[in-house]
DNA sequence: AAATTCTCCTGAAGGC
DNA sequence: TGCCTTCAGGAGAATT
């Protein structure tokens, strides 16, 4: 599922392929996803330029003359680049119809949003309370630590809470944890500095590593619902019962939150 | 204020 | 083979 290298890596796409080109046609086939897209949106959008391209958090910005469409992949979106005139198959809701190409809003689901403000994005409801960006340098042990003190939910939670720290999700929350060798259930005020230090050390290196990965795979235009971008890399993902690979005690999982936890029991303190 | 639960949706997987 | 039921998950909204 997208989380930010999945959505860091389709705006680099985006960007290579259809910076400043020009709209001439949006096509919405359902307008009922997390919530309704914009009636107006075709007639908006007809003959404007795509200026900039940005993300914060999981959303992606993208700039026009008049405003900016923000778009939220939920969890089973993708965007596809696609030859013009390529035939519409199931779940795929809306083309944004540029000169030279299809850009293809795909997502089974339905989680997934496509909203236009005019104002400034930051200021908008769904952007203006998001926490830090992992990697920037904002994002560190110390501020982690500080965040940790005042709560009480296991540190797997806070790092998938996005007033905190945006864009990490529940894949990527339990192989940073994997990789810090924290326990995810850790109750988040009993972290000392030196682990919260980790934690931020290894969200970089496991988000990067991430984007590397699926710019790779996006690069080919290969990009779709089934392929993970970083499925070969997954330490504990998805693993439970499954030798840990760094000591081969078998992984264990709960229920943290409605969300699959895996962890070693044996390496994770 | 913080934590928990509910909600949207579809496809995959498991049980009988 | 086929029809259930369960689950997975992002994250805002509603409750506790």
């Amino acid at each position: 599922m997208p989380e930010l290298p999945e959505v860091e890596a389709t705006k680099l796409h985006l960007a290579q392929h259809v910076k400043t080109a020009v709209i001439q046609q949006v096509i919405i086939r359902c307008k009922q996803l997390r919530w309704p897209i914009p009636k107006h949106l075709p007639q908006t959008l007809k003959n404007q330029r795509l200026q900039h391209i940005d993300r914060r958090g999981k959303y992606l910005l993208l700039y026009f003359e008049t405003g900016i469409l923000l778009m939220h992949l939920g969890m089973s979106g993708y965007i596809r680049l696609l030859p013009l005139n390529t035939p519409f198959k199931k779940h795929e809701h809306v083309d944004l119809i540029f000169n030279h190409l299809i850009l293809r809003f795909c997502d089974p689901r339905r989680f997934g949003a496509i909203l236009w403000t005019i104002q400034s994005p930051y200021d908008h409801a769904l952007l203006k309370d998001l926490g830090v960006e992992p990697l920037s340098q904002s994002f560190n042990g110390h501020y982690l630590h500080q965040a940790s003190q005042t709560r009480g939910i296991p540190i797997k939670q806070l790092l998938m809470d996005h007033k905190v720290v945006t864009g990490i999700g529940n894949i990527y929350a339990n192989e940073i944890a994997y990789k810090a060798r924290i326990h995810p259930l850790r109750p988040a005020h009993t972290l000392h500095l030196t682990e919260c230090q980790s934690l931020a050390t290894a969200s970089k290196q496991v988000l990067k590593k991430a984007i590397q990965a699926g710019g790779t795979t996006i690069k080919d235009f290969q990009i779709n619902d089934t392929m993970g971008y970083f499925q070969q890399q997954l330490q504990v993902y998805g693993r439970q019962g499954l030798p840990c690979p760094r000591c081969a005690t078998l992984l264990d999982h709960k229920r943290l939150g409605g969300r699959i936890t895996i962890f070693c029991p044996q390496c994770q303190h």
